[in-house]
DNA sequence: GGAAAATAACATAAAAAATGTGATCTTCAC
DNA sequence: GTGAAGATCACATTTTTTATGTTATTTTCC
């Protein structure tokens, strides 16, 4: 029987759970009476919240409610990352999709500027994709005119991808016209990432593709990273999209590099070689 | 507005869908006015089923029906085999999953058999599990307990696995603890199997494994096919369903291999050593 | 052993999915 | 071109599924 108060129900679940993961992360640990009385639903409700949040790896249960899970501290996943910046990484995604032909056998990371094309791809093929991400495997993979290779790998929630020996060394023997991929970073010219195995995967990409684009929003400009990936310039084009800042564009363009500025109002690209 | 008429609508629209695929399969071709009246549906409801299946590529719409799509004539899909001997593999799975420790490392293969086996996996976790099935890779990579590892390779829509070079590399360059997989055909000792490249992948595995389980149903007992995979004998165990006729019961003792059958009534297991 | 918490079992409201109907748009044969 | 069959669209209605609350039962902890 639900609350006769007239609110909107529409996504009601997805916020309060949304609400919950906040809660546990700001204070390490909820109480079920305590959101109960606070989202105004049943004891029972949160309950069940707190169920799907754990299985789902956000939470440890305990009695009387839950705490964060360890790893929920550490790792910023991909389902919080993806939404960020949607906008941008459409505009960019669409100006990327611009470079797929026919025919080509196509790279893709597991990165979400580059997980934004994956729609757009099927109406694009005949193509073979390589990909670790896992997203793309099972969105392609029901496609007719998609041919589907995935890298394997060990499993990474935090990215929804597969990574480790196994990928790395696909990557090494298999050869693409046009790779696209992201970073998390970039500082001074260079690509950088925060995890190891990232790196080497990404590399081992790159130096199996013809052509390597590097799909980038603003927002990435001047972060930092441990890991230098590559310098910008070993890629064939940089795409990014127009809330760049003046001085990161003329930054990448002292680099040599070829940029094209995806906009974000409409399909209008302005384009420019350095 | 819905037919009055008070049949069980319970998986209607599944039951209709396969109904029409059925029939584009035995004709060649289905018309859309014909459906309606046969199915006692209207033709909008057709309209709407065709361009599913279209969307999915069993069909391909053409004014006032659909033809069968080629593709669907030759490949006899893991959809079309996972609906047979449910119950027999249901029973061949629970008896698996009784050898699964936690800290296993497990190697699944693509067959509905060990696909049986996955919503049993996560409650005997913590396991790492490689396998080159999509569904097993999209099934597990929520579940905290479970460690991911997917072989990668070429998609195959008839198997919704992974198959290839990269599959077989990745298996051979692994170890696991236990194994469990299938074969198509059990004819005078030997597994066999119609695919080459499914072959190659399964010695694979059955190389990297400690401890090798074979799991077919009563069905498979007398078929044929083209590529011997491996005798029978080169298992550690042999899981079977109480269906197996006395002959190929004794026919596989007379192997010298451990034979355990699944009872289909319950979980009650007749446990006999040849 | 008893109170608090967790789970289970069921009822109901709301949302989503499936389907039908009639209107409108397309296509194809002539 | 034109008209009719077929396809699509838009909306109403029904069914199914999901989300939730309530109450009863079981478990856990002190």
């Amino acid at each position: 029987m639900r609350k006769p108060n007239g609110e909107s129900d529409i996504g009601a679940q997805l916020a309060r759970r949304t609400r919950i993961r906040e809660e546990a992360l700001a204070h390490g640990y909820v109480s079920i009476d305590t959101l109960a009385a606070a989202l105004n639903v049943s004891a029972m409700t949160i309950h069940r919240d707190l169920d799907s949040l754990a299985s789902e790896g956000w939470l440890l249960k305990v009695r009387g409610g839950a705490r964060i899970h360890p790893a929920a501290l550490l790792d910023t996943t991909v389902r919080s990352r993806a939404e960020r910046n949607v906008p941008e990484k459409r505009a960019i995604a669409a100006q990327a999709l611009t470079h797929v032909r026919q025919g080509h056998v196509v790279f893709l990371d597991e990165s979400t500027s580059a997980g934004a094309m994956i729609e757009g791809l099927p109406e694009r093929g005949p193509l073979t994709v390589v990909t670790n991400s896992l997203s793309a495997i099972t969105r392609l993979s029901g496609e007719p005119g998609i041919d589907v290779i995935s890298t394997g790998g060990t499993f990474r929630h935090g990215y929804d991808a597969f990574f480790g020996m196994i990928a790395t060394d696909a990557a090494s023997r298999l050869q693409a016209d046009i790779l696209f991929m992201s970073t998390t970073a970039i500082d001074r010219g260079q690509c950088c990432h925060k995890s190891e195995e990232t790196v080497l995967f990404k590399r081992a990409l790159m130096k199996s593709s013809a052509f390597k684009i590097l799909l980038v929003d603003h927002s990435k400009f001047g972060l930092r990273a441990l890991h230098r990936l590559a310098p910008v310039a070993d890629f064939d084009l940089v795409i990014v999209d127009d809330r760049i800042s003046p001085s990161d564009r003329a930054d990448l363009e002292a680099l040599g590099v070829t940029v094209e500025v995806a906009s974000m109002d409409d399909t209008v690209v302005n384009q420019r070689t350095g």
